[in-house]
DNA sequence: ACAGGGGTTGAAAGCGTTTGCAGCCAGCCC
DNA sequence: GGGCTGGCTGCAAACGCTTTCAACCCCTGT
């Protein structure tokens, strides 16, 4: 059922060439109001969609919007995946998704494919430098997310507010010596935090550890989980819920009590956090709404304004925190 | 860097005029051999890449291969969507992922958006009638995955045995009364697993209670344990993954130990199952090669033959498993 | 030797759009 | 009133490819 209607059967039911056609429906301001209006209005009665192919040809960009991400079993940039999906759709367009396998160099064999198809591009969490990010976006517009690089547009949330939510948590109930589980050394979104910290201990009076680098995952969870016992905190706030997830298990498999004897948090609010036992206490970071928003600065007419947007997050706490053991 | 080379100066370089340089790369039959090497040649010197726009204009079909599933944040799916991408990529396309909320007409919606720019479709479980199926493949090359339509071509987990090999797993551990906590009734995947459930009773010595049909995730998984628990079975075999999750969490809450008490089975195996705690036992379904099988059926030049191809599952036994309370 | 034919190749016509360029018509200034 | 300017509009040329159709060559059968 895919529509028939041409430009050229649009303009013939405006009474006007194609090429006035085409100019009054690329809004450009050289043609006459009314002319526009009456072309726009032939082109919604006759259902007229533009063949994006031929566009393509002439322009030599692509129409699609595509967005590249290091792993897609990640449940975070799942969601990711779903707010940029749904706002390109609702533009009448199509994603192009990508996922990297978490590899630099993947990536940039992955953004070249895309190239010919998309020209305007949503980079996830990108591992490749800064000089290289710069290139890609030269040549297409980009929107980074949880990523910043100079002179670019970008989203993430507010991490510093995150971790500082998490520790005015945790204080609150009485912990003052708490474990941070951190991420790859290379991820922005870990700096991203592990700064916040920084700044936060400046407010709450709280002594934190930092436990280290770790993958997310069981194996990193159980490496975490270990030093943050023996480090002698009575809480843990880890990068990322993946961590926290195998951070939840191994304490479970060394019969730890979670929160009795060691309160859990996590960072990003994946889904599955609140089908745990214990449901895990994390900063809620809407990930959808920065695919959303990414995709929203791709969609101006002109290269997205650059700059950093922080989306803000919230605490969602649950029952794996709670006051430390007397 | 996107390569300039044009099929006309492939076409020169090899001494022939385009059309045959065309048809040389298309693989007709019809141009000899040893003018079809030269071509070959010649373009792989030339790096020569084949602009899809110009492609699509003429035939009119869309390049792109397309997946359109019911939830991303699924991991299940956002596995299957790993492995098309993938897939994909290494054939050199791209993938157009669109996530359709679970909901039907979204689901219509969206494959008429894909349509122009994608000639090849992944169905993930559609949850339109078949008539509807059968048409959109009219249209275009479809692939099922966890659908079966009369006609079409589809891959799919072994449902039947999966469900099997858990019932063998919990009859060896002792266990001689589970309860089946089922899926959507409008899931194909529950039907199968049903149907699974009723043949391996032949052959087990189990007796299977029908819990219900539940939603996958915390709400359905409170219903599902409260039912198993008063339902006086040992054991609780789950439609899926997300499902057991929301039973685990609900036992935990009402104190009930796992496995002493109630032992647990998921279906799926999503990553996060070994990382709960307990560890999930669940029916490891290969989900990216579900996906990898699906493109592969439609990378061939004709329509996928039809027939359902279902790929062998795995019992990954873990902890939430034991042999029923004495 | 010649007609016929299979096997290859090439010329050219689009596919639907954007866009440079030229043309038209008013209106305006002098 | 004539020449110009400037606002709109249309013509036609790309964009890079596939595919139809005709042409060509050389071989075969008679």
């Amino acid at each position: 059922m895919t529509n028939e209607a041409r430009l050229a059967d649009v303009a013939a039911a405006a009474q006007v060439s194609v090429a006035t056609a085409s100019r009054a429906l690329a809004g450009s301001t050289v043609v006459a109001a009314a002319t526009r209006d009456r072309v726009r209005r032939a082109a919604a009665r006759l259902g007229y969609e533009p063949n994006l192919a031929a566009r393509q040809l002439v322009t030599g960009q692509g129409q699609s919007i595509a967005l590249v991400l290091p792993d897609l079993a990640n449940p975070f940039y799942a969601g990711v995946a779903k707010g940029v999906q749904r706002r390109v759709r609702a533009e009448g367009l199509t994603a192009v998704v990508a996922d990297t396998d978490e590899d630099a160099e993947v990536e940039a064999a992955v953004i070249a494919q895309v190239g010919p198809v998309a020209a305007r591009l949503v980079l996830a969490s990108p591992r490749m430098p800064d000089d290289a990010v710069r290139a890609v976006a030269q040549r297409a517009r980009v929107v980074l997310v949880n990523r910043e690089v100079e002179g670019l547009a970008a989203v993430t949330g507010d991490n510093a507010d995150g971790v500082r939510q998490a520790l005015v948590h945790l204080h609150a109930l009485g912990h003052r010596r708490v474990g941070y589980a951190g991420g790859p050394a290379t991820s922005w979104s870990d700096a991203a935090r592990r700064r916040g910290l920084v700044a936060a201990r400046e407010r709450v009076e709280i002594e934190v550890v930092d436990l280290g680098a770790f993958r997310p995952g069981s194996a990193g969870g159980l490496a975490a989980a270990d030093l943050a016992l023996a480090a002698e905190v009575t809480a843990v706030l880890a990068f990322n819920d993946q961590l926290a997830l195998g951070i939840l298990g191994r304490l479970a498999d060394r019969g730890v009590a979670v929160p009795g004897r060691l309160s859990v948090v996590g960072f990003d609010d994946i889904p599955v956090a609140r089908l745990l036992a214990p449901p895990l206490t994390s900063v809620t970071v809407p990930a959808d709404e920065l695919g959303r928003t990414a995709v929203e600065l791709l969609l101006g007419p002109d290269r997205p304004e650059p700059g950093l947007r922080t989306l803000p997050v919230e605490l969602a706490v649950r029952r794996s925190t709670a006051e430390p053991a007397g």
